[in-house]
DNA sequence: CTTGTGGTTATTTTT
DNA sequence: TAACCACAAG
């Protein structure tokens, strides 16, 4: 192999869903559910979930969950249970059952969620070479996993270390890079314990300190070594050395306590003001040049909470910023308007109220085109007995509704006089909302497909009403890749790996930064604290904030700024002690010197070229219609759910299955036709007739290949093989080519399998295959002789 | 320095 | 609803 299509990249659950998606038969049908599904999902099947199953200690008062109400909590508890060590004896029965019953759930629904990718995986991992469902899994991870190099170790959890261990287990290579001075999602369960004791824990350990700070200047160095000295002796000894070409100078770093949050607000925005323009070099060999406004970010604990001000001032002045995490979805006009209409299907609301929310949403929709479209929302409405259910498709009835408003991005007015957030146009943030709306369409139906129509809209306005808005409260309100040159208004957390030439770091306020610890139900009222291994941090602990205030200041590259202002309540008012420890570092300046640094040169943003990944879908959809691509893509919109969804998928299993054992020597008959078929077909959303239709229909095209292909499967050289193709300069596709095999004349031949009579147009077959054979002359250094499409369908072989 | 009361608040986010 | 904090009283 020459190319890097054997070299896995990416985050642990994208690669435990490789492994059990290309070497467990069995999970090759389970789809995996978001959070938003999972929380539906569970709340859908409460009891079969175990959410009302189980008890919420409270002051030794039993007390059982709620369904809605306490789903979140739950889906906590749940992945606690699977993530950490725990030990199950102390857990009580009603809360061990539920967790049983919640995994079968999962497996009969065919589902994954985020965990169970991680804990099947390990579970697996566990088992013999020669075992029917783990086998080929563990002997793919015996023979062919080498190296195993972990990046952001610090921010590991117990399953995530378990699996480590065991991809290591046969003897690879392991690599692991990290900083414990940045561990800041204890309480999401990582353990900095994994990197604490990781050299106790292994053998023949070389360990490698990397003590050199090339980011920062001498002063931001040596507060960061303060800071994080405060959490000794619990962390990895190190000294770290600014080796870097940035200077200190008096004046760079200020600590500023102001009467309130507006003076503060206004003295960040003039300081942002006073330095654009002042020379700064990003590299010792690079030409200085103005600082404009992308180099400057302000970090908050809490942007939803304490960023208002700030974010009132920057609009007043017209400094373009970007900023996530504060605009609601669903305070946005443009979703009322869509909630609206689906509370007009109900009667719940009059036809007016939706005219009335559509026109003060002022997206360019006039009165007599929403008269003609109000028809397609009483449609939805006429159900009838005794016809399907799939007729009612809650998506098809919102695009084909949107379709007939005939909004499109550029017929939205703009906004009324203020700056615009970010880069973006109002009809691209418009359309992106929309989108976004019809994401929480398919989320909502397809947990709620199979139910009755009245049963289906009731539920689906209910949830609109109470629950959706939480669930997607924070939408990034940039749409698509563009980055403008914006003040960067973000978390500390979101800031972690970033830097700026300068950061500001407002609202350093008691209670809030270090964060207290807060009331209500806790998972630790469902599950005994005992049974958890180091409980407390899932809690958030000093030593955790302490090391949040360390990723905070060193995001700095030279200019830095801390302040205070008191905030609303009395809670809030006090200086943090974080501030009065940083104020303390003899580099920092307690008032702002009147002269500011010197020179001046024209603002220019630095640079960079987004990295887009793509998956084959994707571009074909660019292939097919480059608008209908950007709707996709870019915003998110979905397609109606199809009855026989899942059917082709199906069959692709099937045939990944019988390459898969052609490979190992094992040539499948036509008799095992109905077994494979029964083993793989997933149509979550088919009647019962469409059902066995399809079934029949798979059974038909599985046998009929089985039988034809025979030399061809005795050949086969790879199935499903991962390659990935930069198509342009940070664009990358990623895909699977079904099948290679070698022909009788000694021709290698890519395969594309096509199972439904779909017809896709010549030439997007053509560009598709393209990909396919330069993705597999990057694999392998050598050419393709031979492109197929196999029809599944008829006997139809396309040969180009 | 301890204890009681009344008031206030309920973060952070990735797959 | 639970837990934590500020403040005041002892």
């Amino acid at each position: 192999m020459t190319g890097l299509a054997e070299l896995f990249i990416g985050t642990m659950h994208g690669y435990a869903r490789d492994l059990l998606q290309t070497w467990v038969s069995e999970a090759f049908k389970r789809n995996v559910l978001s959070d938003v599904q999972a929380r539906l999902f569970i709340d859908r099947n409460s009891r079969a979930s175990g959410l009302t199953v189980v008890d919420a200690q409270v002051n030794g008062v039993p007390r059982k969950l709620k369904r809605f109400v306490n789903s979140p909590l739950y889906m906590q508890v749940l992945s606690i249970l699977r993530e950490d060590d725990v030990n199950e004896e102390l857990l009580p029965e009603s809360l061990s059952d539920a967790l049983l019953s919640y995994r079968k759930l999962l497996r009969d629904k065919n589902y994954f969620d985020f965990t169970e990718l991680l804990r099947l995986t390990v579970d697996l991992l566990d088992f013999d070479s020669d075992d029917d469902m783990a086998g080929a899994l563990i002997r793919h991870v015996r023979d062919h996993v080498r190296y195993v190099v972990v990046d952001e170790y610090q921010d590991t959890n117990p399953i995530q270390e378990k699996l480590i261990q065991r991809l290591c287990r046969f003897g690879a290579n392991l690599c692991v890079v990290g900083d414990d001075d940045q561990t800041i999602y204890q309480w999401r369960g990582s353990a900095v314990s994994n990197i604490l004791s990781f050299t106790d824990r292994q053998e023949d350990v070389r360990k490698v300190t990397l003590d050199d700070n090339f980011r920062s200047s001498p002063g931001i160095v040596t507060l960061g070594r303060e800071v994080a000295a405060r959490n000794d002796p619990d962390r990895l000894s190190k000294n770290m050395v600014a080796a870097g070409h940035q200077t200190y100078e008096r004046g760079d770093m200020l600590a500023l306590t102001f009467d309130s949050a507006v003076d503060e607000a206004a003295w960040i925005c003039d300081r942002i003001e006073r330095l654009r323009g002042v020379p700064f070099t990003d590299s010792p060999a690079a030409q200085p040049r103005g600082l404009s406004w992308s180099d400057f970010a302000v970090l908050f604990r809490s942007v939803s909470k304490d960023a208002g001000e700030l974010v009132d001032e920057l609009r007043r002045r017209s400094i373009p910023y970007v900023i996530k995490g504060l605009t609601r979805l669903f305070d946005a006009p443009e979703v009322k308007a869509c909630v609206a209409c689906f509370q007009y299907v109900l009667h719940e609301v009059a036809a007016d109220d939706v005219v009335d929310a559509w026109l003060g949403a002022d997206v360019g929709v006039t009165r007599e085109t929403l008269e003609t479209a109000l028809p397609i929302l009483e449609e939805a409405r006429n159900w009838q007995q005794g016809e399907r259910w799939g007729t009612y498709n809650i998506q098809r009835t919102y695009l084909r509704f949107l379709e007939a408003l005939g909004i499109r991005e550029e017929t939205v007015p703009p906004f009324g006089g203020g700056a615009a957030a970010g880069s973006a146009t109002r009809g691209e943030l418009v359309f992106y909302n929309l989108g976004k709306f019809s994401q929480a369409i398919s989320d909502f139906e397809q947990i709620y497909f199979q139910s009755a129509p009245q049963a289906k809209y009731d539920a689906f306005v209910k949830w609109l009403v109470y629950q959706a808005p939480d669930y997607y409260a924070e939408s990034d309100a940039d749409a698509g890749y563009a980055t403008p040159d914006a003040v960067t208004i973000a978390t500390v957390h979101q800031a972690k790996g970033m830097q700026w030439p300068a950061v500001f770091v407002p609202a350093i306020r008691k209670n809030r930064f270090p964060s207290k610890r807060h009331g209500g139900l806790n998972v630790f009222h469902v599950i005994p604290e005992a049974a958890v291994t180091d409980a407390d941090r899932y809690r958030g602990t000093e030593a955790d904030e302490t090391r949040l205030f360390y990723v905070a200041v060193t995001r700095s590259q030279k200019y830095l700024h801390l302040t205070h202002s008191p905030g609303d309540s009395a809670m809030y008012r006090a200086r943090s002690p974080f501030f009065d420890f940083a104020a303390k570092n003899q580099y920092f300046l307690t008032k702002e010197p009147e002269a500011v640094p010197a020179g001046r040169l024209d603002p220019r943003a630095r640079h960079e070229v987004p990295e887009v990944t793509l998956s084959f879908s994707d571009l074909k959809y660019f292939f097919e219609c480059p608008y209908e691509f950007k709707l996709r893509f870019l915003y998110g919109y979905n397609p109606p759910i199809h009855e026989a969804l899942g059917y082709g998928k199906s069959v692709h299993d099937v045939m990944a299955e019988i390459h898969k054992r052609a490979i190992d020597g094992d040539i499948v008959s036509g008799l095992d036709a109905d077994d494979l078929v029964d083993k793989h077909l997933n149509t979550p959303f088919a009647y019962p007739a469409l059902r066995a239709d399809l079934r029949r229909a798979a059974i038909r095209a599985v046998r009929r290949y089985v039988e034809e292909n025979r030399t061809r499967l005795e050949n086969t050289l790879y199935s499903e093989q991962q390659i990935q193709v930069r198509v342009a300069p940070g664009i990358t596709v990623d895909g699977r080519i079904d099948l290679i095999t070698r022909l009788d004349t000694g021709e290698t031949s890519i395969v594309d399998f096509k199972s439904t009579e779909r017809a896709q147009a010549e030439d997007i077959t053509r560009d598709q295959l393209h990909v396919y054979a330069v993705g597999y002359q990057e694999l392998t250094g050598r050419r393709a002789d031979v492109l197929e499409v196999l029809n599944l369908d008829e006997k139809g072989k396309t040969t180009s």
